[in-house]
DNA sequence: GCCCGCAAGATTGTATACAACAACGTCTTG
DNA sequence: CAAGACGTTGTTGTATACAATCTTGCGGGC
């Protein structure tokens, strides 16, 4: 059973990203995983379990859980290992104020600098939001929700900008896993269109607008107030007695 | 004369800086050494080499490396090694509009927030940065200048924020080494003074507007214009024949 | 009965060994 | 003599083996 199992996983997803660097790859794959919510905060990665996954070695996979932990998707305690990452309230916070300084910015200026093949690919990539909606899977759609947001960055062509709204994206899936209250996110499909239509128009000042109104909005659909426990803050809650 | 160089080398850096992980403390003892300029762009940092000089192994060095890749402080290919980063003009722009982007706001927030202890640190450092250009240590000077933005950036309490800035800080020196026209570097001083002051007054306009200016100051004294050839574009030079 | 210490198991950290790839020089050939 | 093919050498990529550390369960002592 070992081996077919193992054979098995190895083929399924291969190198289906990127034709070089298997450490790369993985690192995609746990990534998109963690945006859709597929693995939670809290779980522990381990590197055994994870090499015989993707039949490779732990060396491999040592390498892929750095990648990641450098982007603070999973965070990596010595001689404990390695675990996807739970970001607290106050970093919750910072990610979105974060958010809310560079992404109105550089929608203006994508707004400025979009070409139709841009527009484009905006289209298609809500298009397939919408799709995986309907389709009922609300993981991929929460991770192409975040795409779409790198997408606009990629277009105001600030690679080192476009960097760190990609990092941002990527705490803001956890931190949504951790602190959303909102029961559906279908008040986001029409925020998306509304912006992509702005940025097609090249209406720039409407573009900012538009995507500083959609931060806000989904700030205040997370739960920061309250110091909820998540897995690990037992000590602190028990703090008191 | 093996063990002996080894040995010594073993011991003169051992883990002066943290006490745990020895590919942190070798990234941080290359980082810094990058800062200073002892490692120019372009220089190729083989593993063997590293292992050998640091005491350790590969595997160790490799861990190291790959963290400066994600800080962009080295560029690693594959199957040809790592080498320090050489920013592109294109990118030593967008480094500097980036942080025209976040530290003048960021010196805001500090100014409001800067306790008597956030202005002591400050003008240690500073300081430290005068003797070492006294001194004629002018890498290490350098080195100082930058960590100084890093320090003002930390006591805004933004780590979200303060981690990217480190980022630009990091590149910025690369930046500096490339395309740095000024002789002197003496102008800073008087900037990074006024800077402190205004954030000792707690005056985060006046904070607010040095940085800027500062920043401006810096982004001028670049060479940024000509698309001169640092080593690799020959292609594109004689594609006009 | 509860707590502290200790040993066994499991997991990560590091080093070493082998495999794969790229660069360079040499040799052959047109 | 020039251009291309090939073997050599050195470097990186990956896997495996061993060492160090943490966790966990058990037993003795207070």
């Amino acid at each position: 059973m070992d081996d077919a199992a193992m054979n098995s996983r190895q083929q399924r997803m291969s190198r289906a990203t990127l034709g070089s660097s298997p450490d790369a790859s993985i690192a995609q794959s746990l990534s998109r995983a963690i945006h859709e919510h597929k693995l939670t905060p809290g779980l522990k990665l381990g590197e055994d379990e994870l090499a015989e996954v993707y039949g490779v070695s732990r060396t491999t996979i040592r390498a892929a859980l750095r990648t990641l932990a450098h982007g603070q998707l999973v965070e990596v305690v010595r001689n404990r290992g390695a675990f996807v990452a739970q970001p607290s309230q106050k970093e919750a916070q910072e990610v979105f104020e974060a958010r809310e300084l560079l992404e109105p910015r550089t929608a203006h200026s994508a707004a400025l600098k979009a070409k139709l093949k841009d527009v484009e690919r905006l289209k298609v990539h809500i298009e397939q939001e919408h799709e995986a909606m309907h389709r009922g899977d609300r993981g991929h759609a929460l991770y192409l929700s975040g795409q779409l947001h790198v997408e606009i960055a990629k277009i105001a062509a600030q690679d080192t900008i476009t960097s760190f709204i990609q990092t941002l994206i990527a705490r803001s899936s956890l931190v949504v896993a951790l602190y959303w209250t909102r029961e559906s996110a279908i008040c986001e499909q029409h925020a998306h269109d509304k912006l992509v239509d702005a940025i097609a128009a090249n209406d720039a000042d409407e573009a900012e607008a538009l995507m500083r109104s959609h931060l806000i909005d989904l700030h205040s659909a997370l739960d920061l107030t309250p110091p909820k426990s998540a897995g690990g803050s037992l000590r602190e809650l028990l703090a008191g007695d």
